[in-house]
Formats: structure tokens, sequence, C-alpha cells
RNA sequence: GCGCCCGUAGCUCAAUUGGAUAGAGCACCUGACUACGGAUCAGGAGGUUUGAGGUUCGAAUCCUCACGGGCGCGCCA
């Protein structure tokens, strides 16, 4: 039961009722929403403001129109006019009761809504060069990407998680190079790593394992032979390496798409181009020279083969074809989100570092141009996470091999704090992350506020236990409690907050936002250990009243519902609910 | 030079996507432990939302221009 989304239909046929000229889409704009202000009341609508002025009507007339119709309603205590014309409802406690049994009912559902209608949707996520393993740049967008994806599934859409391998640059003969240097190492040889080579001594394992599968004999082989197959084998244990650091946050992608399967004749760059000379946007150019860009200075004003990208609302056109006739990597990708229409995906999501900011529109202008408009591709980027320890940037080796991991990180503060501060802060912003916070145990570390809140709950259960050793608190006994008794404003506030939560999901479903569940469970937990020390003050607050089993049974039944809203949260952000904490 | 992102309390960050008197935590000050684990809570102080214009019933949010910070710019990937 989402109480905003239930008052704004009623709102709505008030409206059709009072206004019957009151078209869909004006409906659309109103919204019903918590007040900024509790005082205000429960509830609060534009309605009125929304509708005056295509009406030609002075807001607060409308306003006072439907203040009558919801006198009689009898899930309203007050109803008034405030301010410009917004209306505001107080709600009946009878409502809030409602709220609790939905959230008994439902569970672990409770906040699931069909808002995707069962739509697929491709997250594009991490896609990190598969050149060794995962560094802390790289785990900012993994978090992201994963939370975002498990939020548009709670949310009714049929989501694919996806990471797209980039194993067709130079990089990776690059990286097929730098492996054999450590095969010729395995077999004895003294080698010497060049600048520009991979050093990283995540590569001796893999030329371990060739010199085990092979002896010496990739040495004898024709190069591009043992290079072949070199390359395949260090592909294949980097994805391996990148693969067990994403576990390590619990992360898992549905789909690893190779760039090289794009690539070769009668492959999807040459099916894709073909399709895009068919539409006329492809064609023989010329590009300006890059303002100030041009570092290298091998600039070359030539004609050369262009897609028509600012036809899509990109910047300026881009190249395809690079002068040594192979694909840009540009090409690739457009062949690669042509594939992504093809597979059925007309929402896709890409998160990406601040690194390739520069490339969004160009993405974007792709997907319109090959779904002919038909698909739509929203770009979360994700800023810099700057690495802290006591308030201090935490310096990191400039000795190349030598960054940062994401292995690293999650040994230091555990998968659960990781998780959850980098999804403590909005996508958009850079953010500090400090190493000595997240491992304090006080309120200043916001995982383990919030880790603490549910286990609490845990531990009012135990000493219900233990002082009402008769009452049964079983799923069942508090499906049937009598939450009627509920009626202090100290937890019907705490409803209030638990009421909150489907629209919250709803919201940052729609707007791609989920660090809007950790702030949301942050909230819940506050206003948690709020009323948990009201029960210090004032005894007859307190959860457990050992004269009163059934007023007992009807709080536990609203502990209970914090605790699985707690839980429903946490799962979305992938951090565990542990029951106590040690 | 151009593009994207950011600029909110001393610090780290929110702000229901255009809503009402801009809110939390830390730090600072004051208070609450014969305890449903105080690993917590209640209160105080702290603001010209970088600046200047504009749009409208209404702006931290949208537009324009400055200023400051970050990331980019190519036939790289």
């Amino acid at each position: 039961m989402d109480v905003f989304a239930l008052f704004a239909s009623r709102v709505a046929s008030a409206l059709k009722v009072l206004y019957p000229e009151v078209g869909a889409d004006l409906l659309a704009r109103i919204v019903v929403e918590p007040p900024r202000d509790a005082a205000h009341g429960d509830l609060s609508t534009n309605a009125a403001m929304v509708v005056a002025k295509p009406l030609g009507k002075n807001p607060r007339e409308v306003a006072t129109a439907l203040v009558e119709h919801f006198k009689h309603d009898a899930d309203v205590t007050l109803v008034e006019v405030a301010g410009p014309g917004f209306i505001n409802f107080r709600l009946a406690d009878a409502i809030w009761h409602q709220v609790l049994r939905s959230i008994a009912a439902q569970g672990a559902d409770y906040g699931r809504s069909n808002l995707g209608g069962g739509e697929a949707v491709n997250i594009e996520y991490v896609s990190a060069n598969p050149t060794g393993p995962m560094h802390v740049g790289h785990t900012r967008g993994a978090v992201f990407g994963d939370t975002l994806a498990s939020l548009m599934a709670y949310s009714g859409y049929e989501v694919t998680r996806e990471y797209y391998i980039n194993d067709a640059g130079s990089q990776i003969d690059t990286l097929a190079r730098s492996t054999m240097l450590r095969y010729r190492e395995a077999l004895g040889e003294t080698i010497e790593i060049p600048s520009g080579f991979y050093p990283g001594d995540y590569l001796v394992p893999v030329g371990q394992a060739l010199k085990a599968e092979y002896g010496d004999k990739l040495l004898a082989m024709p190069e591009p032979e043992a290079t072949a197959i070199v390359k395949d084998r260090v592909l294949a244990a980097m994805l391996e390496l990148i693969k067990s650091d994403l576990a390590l946050l619990n992360i898992h992608h549905d789909v690893f798409f190779s760039e090289r399967q794009l690539h070769g004749q009668g492959g999807d760059i040459d099916l894709t181009l073909e399709w895009l000379r068919s539409k006329d946007m492809v064609y023989q150019g010329h590009l300006e020279r890059p303002k100030g860009g041009d570092t290298d200075g091998d600039y070359e004003d030539r004609e050369q083969t262009l897609f028509r990208a600012t036809n899509f609302g990109d910047d300026v056109d881009r190249a395809l074809i690079k002068s040594d006739g192979s694909y840009t990597y540009f090409a690739a990708d457009i062949a690669y989100h042509r594939n992504k229409f093809l597979r059925g995906f007309k929402h896709m999501i890409n998160v990406l570092g601040a690194d390739h900011s520069g490339y969004v529109k160009r993405l974007q202008a792709a997907v319109k141009a090959v779904s002919l408009n038909a698909a739509d591709m929203d770009v979360r980027i994700c800023q810099l996470v700057r690495l802290m320890k006591n308030g201090e940037p935490f310096k990191m080796s400039k000795r190349s091999g030598d960054l940062v991991t994401l292995a690293d990180v999650v040994e230091e503060v555990g998968a659960d704090a990781t998780r959850f501060m980098l999804m403590f802060r909005r996508n958009d912003a850079s953010m500090d992350f400090d190493f000595a916070l997240v491992k304090e145990q006080t309120r200043d570390n916001p995982v383990f506020y919030v880790q603490y809140a549910h286990a609490r709950t845990f531990s009012i259960f135990r000493n219900a236990g233990k002082e009402l050793p008769a009452l049964d608190f079983s799923a069942e006994a508090l499906k049937v409690a009598e939450i009627e008794r509920i009626v202090t404003s100290a937890e019907l506030d705490l409803i209030r907050v638990l009421a909150a939560w489907p629209r919250t999901v709803t919201a940052a479903a729609i707007a791609h936002e989920p660090h809007r569940i950790a702030f949301y469970v942050h909230d819940l937990a506050a206003a948690f250990h709020g009323f948990w020390a009201k029960g210090k003050d004032d005894v007859q607050l307190r959860f457990v009243n050992v004269e009163d089993p059934k007023l007992t049974l009807a709080r536990l039944a609203l502990v209970n519902a914090v605790r699985q809203v707690i839980v429903n949260g946490l799962t979305i952000l992938g951090v565990s609910a542990p029951d106590e904490l040690s």
C-alpha cells in the first residue's frame, strides 16, 4: 500500500467530478507528497495550483472546492488550504494501521512495484579494460550500476546486467606481449619490462600457466600463432580476475559481451556500417582540427568516413574508419549498441566514469541512430572518489602496478561498508571515501548506524522472549496483532516514515538515483533509534510491556515492520542485515 | 578555445526533481545511562545556497553571464 499513490488517485477523481474539462496531461503534473514541514500535515498536493491557470480560476478557489470534497473522506481528519494554494491533509490513525498491516502482508514485496511493466532494460556497468585487476576507480561505477540494476528490477523492469569487454584494441596486443615476457620469465629468462608494457605481477601466474601447458613450445611457433594463443589465455585469465574482484562485492553480470565478436568480415560492424549507409547516416568528409587538443601535432587534414552524429545531438560528426583501414572504437560501439537494440532493449543505461563524460553525446547519438529514435539511453557518470584516511588524502604510490585495487578496499573495510558508503552520495558529484571513518562503530558511520538499527530490532525480540516467555510473537501472531492499540504520536510518526518507502523506491527508479535508497534507510534508522530512546524517558513507550501482552504484540508488529523495510532497502543496496553486531 | 559535471553551515553531505520557514551527521556548547545492548538519544548555536541578472504564483533547482574546482577534447581505448 502506497498512501501517496492512493490519495493521488483520490485527488484526480475528485478533480474529474469538480472540473470535468481537466485533461490527463494536467492530471499527470499533480503530485501528492509529504510536506517538507511535518507540521503542515501528512500529505500535501499542488493540485489546485496546477489546474487553476488553465481553468482560468484562482488557485485558492479551486483548493477550497477540493477541501470541501475531502471533508467527506473518512480517512481524512483535517484538510485545509495553505499558502498559495497547497492542500494539506491530516490522515486518520486507521490509515497508518492499514500501512502497518500491508507491510506485514507484503513482507519483502512491500515497496516493489510494476513501474517498469516488465519492459527490458539493459544496464551496462564496469566494462573495465581486461588488462588487470579492478582498481579503486572502477569501484564506484560497479556498485552504482549493480544497485541501480537491483532497484530497477525491484520496480518491475526486466533487467540485464551487462559488461562490455574491450578485448579488440591495441592495449590487448600490449597485454599479450607483456604476458609473453612473463612466460619467458617462467622459463627461466631474466626479463626487463619496457615502458608502455603492463608491469603488474598479476601476469606472473599467467606466464607460469602457459609454461605448464606448453613448456617452451610457444617460442618455437611462428609469432602470430603464439600471440593468438597468449592473447586468448591472458584475456580469459584477466576476465576471471575481474569477475573474482567483482564477486568480492557480490556483483555478478548476466552478459559479458566481447568486442572482438563484432569485428571480422561480415561481422556486426560491417553490417552496421552498411545499414547506416543505407540510411544516409555516413558520408565522406573532413574533420576540423581539434581546438587546443592537437597536442601530438599529428592532426592530418584528410577525407574520411564520418557518422552524422550531429544529426542526433552530438557536437561534431565522428570518424568510423582509421587511416590504416581498421574501424575506430566508436564504430564498434555503434555496432554494439545496435546489437543491444536488436536484442530487444528499448531502454539502455550506461554507467561510466568521469573520464568518459566527453563520450556521452556520441553514445546517445549512436543509440538514437541505430534505433531510429525508438530507444533511449541514459548515461550515468560516476565522479571521482578521493581516498582519505583520518581526513588526509590517501597517497597512492606512483610506481605503476601498485595502484590501490578494489580488492584492497574491500579487504580493508568490508563489502557492506564499501557498497553503502559509495551509495551514500549522489553519483554526479565527486566524493571523499574515508577509510578510518568506515571502520568506526559509531554514529558517524552510516553503515554501522543502519545495521545497528536492524540488529536492535532483533534484540528487542530477544528481550520480549525473556520478559514474556508465554507470548507468541511468530509471524502469524504478529499479523493478527491488535494494531489499533498503536495510538501514540511517536509510534504513528514511525509508521509515517515506513509509509514513504514505496514512493521513495518509485521516485528513485524513475530518476535512476539509487542513492536515495541509502538515504531513506538511514532516515528510517534514525527514526527508529529516536523512538527507541523515548522508551527511556517514558516507560509507557517501551516496546515490551509485561502487563499488557496485546499492546506488546502490536508494538512488536511495528518493530517487525521497521525490520522488514530496513531489510528491503539493504537488499536493494546489496548490504547485509546482521541479526546482531559483535 | 570548446563540452560535460560540481559549487549549499567551519568540515562531509541532503533537499520529495519547480514547492511552503534550505535539512542531517561531524566538530563546538548543554543535558540524559539502578539500560527493551547509551555502539544511543534530546536540545543549542551555526546560511545573502560562489556572485549578478532573468523566467513565474513560487528558484539551491530552469535560462544568461561571470568566478572557482574537477573531468574530458583526436583516426587512443
